[in-house]
DNA sequence: ATTCTAATGCAACTTTGTTGCGTTAGAATA
DNA sequence: TATTCTAACGCAACAAAGTTGCATTAGAAT
């Protein structure tokens, strides 16, 4: 009897939008991710996020599960850090192949040209050339992973006297 | 008795070098390994490759431990793969921070610039220029990964009518 | 030749992620 | 509204990659 109302709530018409069907696991962590997506998380980080904010604790494979579909459908930006762990970042709607710069201590994640404070436009110029060129020698299935990584000026700047 | 004598053997003047004792497993890898540099492998690879060389056979917890170290002291290269795997390549002696190409089937690793057969050095000067312009702004410990990845031209035209 | 300790080998463990399967609850339809 | 279909859930068991502890071996220094 739920028929697909088209959706008041902007996260359940996300959901439906992409196929996926409005639980409230789904609806959940897709909000809660789309409420942090400045940054990136582990599933550890997301199962113990959610449990923190009273929620009904959903189970370790649901939650690979749910995160995994979520990214299949293109709401979640998916990446593998340092660790060897794998991130989930809620897709902002204007995300797009740029270079971006992650921290390894806060795990902040953010546009290079943000960074930076200028635009990063031969940078990435340059860079789709690359990829335009290597098409025509009959490359497939290109992507680009293009990250700085390191201590972010924040991070970089413990209390004089701190531990590392 | 073995004192520090100057190391006839190249491998083992390398691992002298870096503060490394020359051991037969060490010997072992590292030669491998600088034999097989123009691409990279995961433990398990390098575990099984051995083992078809005859090679005694070293146990597995002693080549993660023997390949950390290597990587530690700066001949090996690490990087996680798609898989979330580890793979190690031996650290050419000019290798830089060049944007290179992963071939996710063949696991090929060459320089961008090798696969273009064009130069890349406004590519890598725009880089650079970003690093060095977020260390101007108090970032540190600056990596760049800059890597193109998909399927190389020989491995995205299989036999016409094969499996995938 | 003796000593010191890096490096080895084995066993047990941890973390991250997957697979199978029976159950629950969205969504479609009557 | 009641019925049906199946996506999504939860539990248990498993798998792969990597780590830790500890006793033993063998480079290198004396």
């Amino acid at each position: 009897m739920t028929a697909v109302l088209p959706a008041t709530d902007p996260i359940d018409a996300l959901l439906s939008a992409h196929g996926l069907r409005r639980t409230s696991a789904a609806r959940q962590v897709l909000g809660w991710l789309l409420a942090h997506a400045d940054t990136s998380y582990t599933h550890a980080q997301l199962q113990a996020a959610l449990q923190a904010e009273q929620a009904p604790a959903l189970d370790r494979v649901t939650l690979y599960r749910l995160i995994d579909r979520l990214t299949q459908v293109g709401l979640l930006l998916c990446r593998v850090d340092v660790h060897r762990v794998r991130r989930y970042q809620a897709m902002p709607p204007s995300v797009q192949a740029a270079p971006h710069f992650e921290c390894q201590s806060c795990h902040r994640d953010q546009p290079l040209a943000g960074a930076l404070r200028t635009d990063t436009a031969d940078l990435e110029k340059a860079a789709l050339n690359a990829l335009q060129a290597l098409r025509a020698l009959g490359y497939q299935g290109l992507s680009l992973e293009f990250s700085v990584r390191g201590l972010c000026a924040d991070c970089a700047k413990p209390a004089p006297g701190a531990l590392a």
